[in-house]
DNA sequence: GGCGATCCATACTCAAGCGTATGGAAAAGA
DNA sequence: TCTTTTCCATACGCTTGAGTATGGATCGCC
C-alpha cells in the first residue's frame, strides 16, 4: 500500500522526507514538490511534515544539500583511481552512459534553473565536473588553453544529451545506435 | 507606463496575445505563463484575455505553434544560401553563436519538457536542426555512420550550453574566452 | 509507570490563479 | 444613425496548496 520501499516505518526522520523529497524531484522535478502530495506517499499528513521542516523551501534547501553530498560524488569519485589518464576518459563516459539513475535528480535540477535555490548548487556542481575534466584532459596531453574548452564542450554535450534523450524523448536510441554515439563521442572529443 | 512596445493600442488580437506570451515565456519560463500577468502587461484585464481564447492551455498552444511557424525557422533558413558546403557549418556555428533573442525560447521550453504541449514541439523542432546538421556533415565529407552521430553530439553541445551559460550562470564567459570556445568547438567537431 | 520530548492528525485561514457571468464601450456595417 | 459585432471591465465562484493552531498519540527515559 504504501510507495516507499520501507512499507511501514513508524515514525519518520527529517532525512525521510529530505530523501522522498528527491524522489519525487527525480521523476516529477521541482514544480511537483508539494508537500501534501510527499506527505501522501509517505503515509502520513502536514501535521508531520511541519514539525520538521518550518516551510517548503526548507525542505527543498535540506533535500538539494543532502543531494550535494551524500548522491552527487560518487561517480567522479571511482574514475579518480584509474591509474593510467589517457584511460580515465573514455571509461568515464562508458560508465556515464550506462547509468540512469544518477543523472535523474540532475536533469530534473536542470529544468528547475530559475529556482533561486537550485542554481548555486547547480553552478557548484557543474562547475566541479567541468573541473574535473578539464585536468583529465591536461593529463591526457591537451594543452591547457585546448583543455579548459574540450572541458566545457564536452560537459555541454552530456548536458544537452539529458535534455535530449532523457527528459525530451527524441528517436529513442536502440541500445546498440546508443554504443555507436558513445563510442563516436569518444574518438571524437578525446585526443588520440 | 505600458509595458509593451506599442504603448497605447486600443484594442488587442489573439495575435498580440500570443506575442505577448512569447515574451513572457522567453524571460521567465513557461511556469510564469499567467493571464492576469499578461493582462496587466497588456494594460487590460481578464476579461479581455478570454474573448480571444478558451483557456490559458490554449493561449499557449496558439504561441507555440506561432514560434514554431514564424519565429523559428530563420536561422537555418539562412544558412542553405552558402554555397560551398564546407563553409556552411562553421558560418552556422558563428552565427548562432553572436546571436541571442532567437535562443531564448527554445531554453526556456528547453526547461519546460514535462509539459505535454511543448514536448511535440521541441521534439519536432529539435528533430529538424539534428536533421540539417546530418545532411550537412555528410556533404562536408563525413561518412554517413559518422555523420548522423555527429549532428547528435553537435546538437546536444548547443542544448548543453544553452542551459550551462544561459539558464544558468556558470562563470559567465568573457567575449573573447567565448569565441575562443566556439572557435574551439569548430575545430574539434567540424571536420578538417 | 509516570513524564517530558518527540512525532503526527485534524481543522482551520489565507492567497493565488483559473474560469464564468454579465453588462458596457467602441468599432463596423447598414 | 442605428444596429450588430467585437472587444473589454467588474465581480463573482472554485480549486489548490502553503502555512498555523491545537490536541492527541507514542517513544525514550528515569
Amino acid at each position: 500500500m504504501n510507495a516507499s520501499s520501507k512499507p511501514e516505518r513508524t515514525r519518520l526522520s527529517a532525512e525521510d522526507w529530505e530523501e522522498a523529497a528527491l524522489g519525487l524531484i527525480a521523476d516529477q522535478g521541482v514544480g511537483a514538490l508539494a508537500v501534501e502530495a510527499l506527505a501522501r506517499q509517505l503515509g502520513v499528513t502536514k501535521g508531520s511534515f511541519y514539525w520538521h521542516f518550518r516551510t517548503r523551501e526548507a525542505l527543498l534547501l535540506a533535500a538539494l544539500e543532502r543531494w550535494e553530498q551524500y548522491g552527487e560524488r560518487e561517480v567522479l569519485g571511482q574514475i579518480e583511481t584509474i591509474a593510467d589518464p589517457r584511460e580515465r576518459l573514455p571509461e568515464l563516459f562508458r560508465r556515464v552512459a550506462h547509468e540512469l539513475r544518477p543523472h535523474r535528480v540532475y536533469a530534473a535540477l536542470l529544468k528547475a534553473l530559475d529556482h533561486p535555490l537550485v542554481v548555486p548548487v547547480m553552478a557548484r556542481v557543474s562547475q566541479r565536473r567541468t573541473d574535473f575534466l578539464n585536468t583529465a584532459y591536461r593529463e591526457a596531453g591537451l594543452p591547457p588553453e585546448d583543455a579548459i574548452n574540450r572541458a566545457r564542450l564536452t560537459y555541454a554535450a552530456y548536458v544537452g544529451f539529458l535534455q535530449l534523450n532523457f527528459t525530451l524523448g527524441l528517436p529513442r536510441l536502440g541500445h546498440d545506435e546508443f554504443d555507436a554515439y558513445i563510442e563516436h563521442m569518444i574518438a571524437t572529443l578525446i585526443p588520440a
